[in-house]
RNA sequence: GGUCUCUUGGCCGAGGGGCUAGGCAGCGGUCUGCAAAACCGUGUACAGCGGUUCGACUCCGCUAGAGACCUCCA
């Protein structure tokens, strides 16, 4: 490959060079979201982040195969082995079936990513769907002698796994130091040691969601199902598997141990983490109460909101952090977003409006590769967004005079634009629908045409009445030299 | 308590031993009938204290503060 891509490998704690197993094809497995409430801000950020990856590898030519689960059963309310389905406690709140449930979180999810511009992936598997699967890999660890059946539950022997490899080399812990560690936990009876975690859970008789195996009947552990559903469809070995920091201990760590119990060694090659959302410096999550809903932000409902922010404004804001930086949330921040993309599209605008010089006054030739640098050093969208700011600059000198620029620089500079502002950063403008109704564009046309003959006139009363109420309807007017130019905003 | 991470100007956020990050906000100017937009200019920012170094905000140590994981969490 021409640009060496880069991304910082949470197993070896250092940025690497991306090789794939076995190009031009590449992996991503990427864990997806628990459906048993309302997509919130945190969900967009792994979602937009290895969509980025995902959209980024594309463009390098890679056939990628993109897995996202839906994860739809087996997570826990409380103690691994104390509490109840989360998906079935929220069932029998609200009276409905769990795969009601299931399916109701889903849609949302759906279009919440899809507002966002977040492509969809390859496939998207459902832990329900995967049982037997589950069960298959459970056997599997249960020959190699890495787990141990009590009472109709099986359990993962995380001390007998240690003896022969290593539990805790991707979050860095040390098994002895968990034991020291270790705190009183209700329930742990069956368990031989307190780390070891659920493969199959017996249920017990109020559990909704369950199915006959040879154990018991019951469900399978949290973890289980990202193994399976990963090296089932990307192979035994992948490239890589992303997922939000959060879930690196005990959730990925234990995903390690059970794709090496179960076939002698690691499934995964690269694993990538995003890092969280805080707000207030703190993390935004469930067990805080402290989210706030992809739906409140594009509706503005929520009390530290001034206004509505759109799935762009969301997802500009989000790229304008390097992924694995916490993103620290707030209403300025999102204020400042929305301004800076806006003086994106504006130039994207007046970028196709501009006409060709026999010189060029302007050097864009570094920008690509500029761009190109920032993202293979570990996916560096900032950088990527400061570099065509610099773009943006280049426009609006041209478009004002200043500079010049030649047909060749301008088509290059376009499908800069077009390759990395759009297909890459995945941006896309958003009240399209407005602008393109030819009807709205001619009626306002007109009412500015208009305003210009009572401008030629001096009857400056008539020209600012016209664009002071297009300004409260919504409508942004920029005179020009000769003639005008007008936005919708959002 | 254990393990780990972070602390950059009013806000968000890159970076990295000596070279302007960028955006938003602010201030001054140009343009404009006035605006808006745009353009030009404008900020002695790197938690504190030591150390290493010709030189540190960037490396090391300590102190303070914040956070993450250790329990479901993106």
């Amino acid at each position: 490959m021409e640009h060496p891509l880069h991304f910082y490998n949470t197993l070896t704690r250092k940025k690497e060079r991306f090789i794939p197993l076995n190009p031009p094809f590449a992996g991503l497995y990427v864990c997806g979201p628990t459906v048993y409430g309302d997509p919130h801000l945190g969900h967009a950020r792994p979602a937009i982040a290895f969509d980025l990856l995902f959209r980024y590898l594309k463009h390098l030519e890679y056939k990628v195969r993109y897995v996202r689960n839906i994860t739809d059963v087996g997570h826990l309310e409380n103690d691994a082995d104390q509490g109840e389905d989360k998906i079935a406690k929220k069932a029998r709140l609200e009276q409905l079936e769990p795969m009601e449930v299931v399916q109701y979180y889903t849609d949302r999810y759906h279009v919440c990513m899809d507002l966002l511009n977040v492509e969809k992936p390859s496939i998207e598997p459902r832990a329900s769907g995967h049982i037997i699967e589950q069960q298959q890999m459970i056997e599997q660890i249960l020959k190699n002698g890495f787990a141990y059946e009590v009472n109709g539950s099986v359990y993962f022997d995380v001390e007998k796994y240690n003896k022969k490899y290593n539990y805790g080399k991707l979050s860095g812990r040390v098994l002895d130091d968990l034991m020291t560690n270790t705190r009183e936990l209700d329930g742990q009876d069956e368990k031989r040691f307190p780390y070891d975690f659920a493969l199959w859970k017996k249920a017990n008789s109020e559990h909704i969601m369950r199915w006959p195996s040879h154990w018991s009947e019951g469900f399978p552990g949290w973890h289980l199902e990202c193994s399976v559903m990963s090296t089932k469809y990307l192979g035994k070995k992948f490239d890589i598997h992303g997922g939000g920091m959060d879930l690196l201990f005990p959730h990925h760590e234990c995903e390690i141990a059970q794709s090496v119990a179960a076939q002698g060694e690691d499934a995964v090659r690269y694993w990538m983490h995003n890092n969280m959302i805080t707000i207030n410096g703190q993390k935004m999550g469930k067990s805080l109460g402290n989210f706030i809903t992809l739906q409140e932000l594009f509706t503005g409902a929520h009390k530290i909101l001034t206004q509505a922010y759109s799935p762009m404004t969301i997802r500009f804001f989000i790229l304008q952090a390097q992924y694995r930086s916490t993103l620290d949330f707030s209403n300025d921040a999102l204020q400042a977003s929305e301004k800076g993309m806006q003086r994106f599209f504006a130039a994207v605008k007046s970028m196709n409006n501009l006409v060709p010089k026999e010189t060029s006054t302007v050097d864009i030739k570094s920008l690509r590769n500029n761009c190109y640098e920032a993202l293979n050093d570990d996916l560096n969208s900032p950088v990527v967004i400061a570099h065509l700011f610099d773009a943006v600059k280049m426009i609006n000198s041209v478009s004002a005079g200043s500079e010049s620029i030649s047909k060749n620089d301008l088509d290059e500079l376009k499908r800069l634009f077009r390759d990395f502002f759009f297909d890459i950063l995945g941006m896309k403008e958003e009240n399209a629908s407005a602008s393109d109704n030819e009807i709205l564009k001619d009626v306002v046309n007109l009412m500015l045409n208009l305003r210009m003959e009572a401008k030629a006139k001096k009857d400056f009363v008539t020209s600012d009445k016209i664009r002071d109420e297009l300004t409260k309807l919504g409508f942004e007017i920029r005179d020009k030299k000769d003639g005008f130019d007008w936005t919708l905003k959002s």
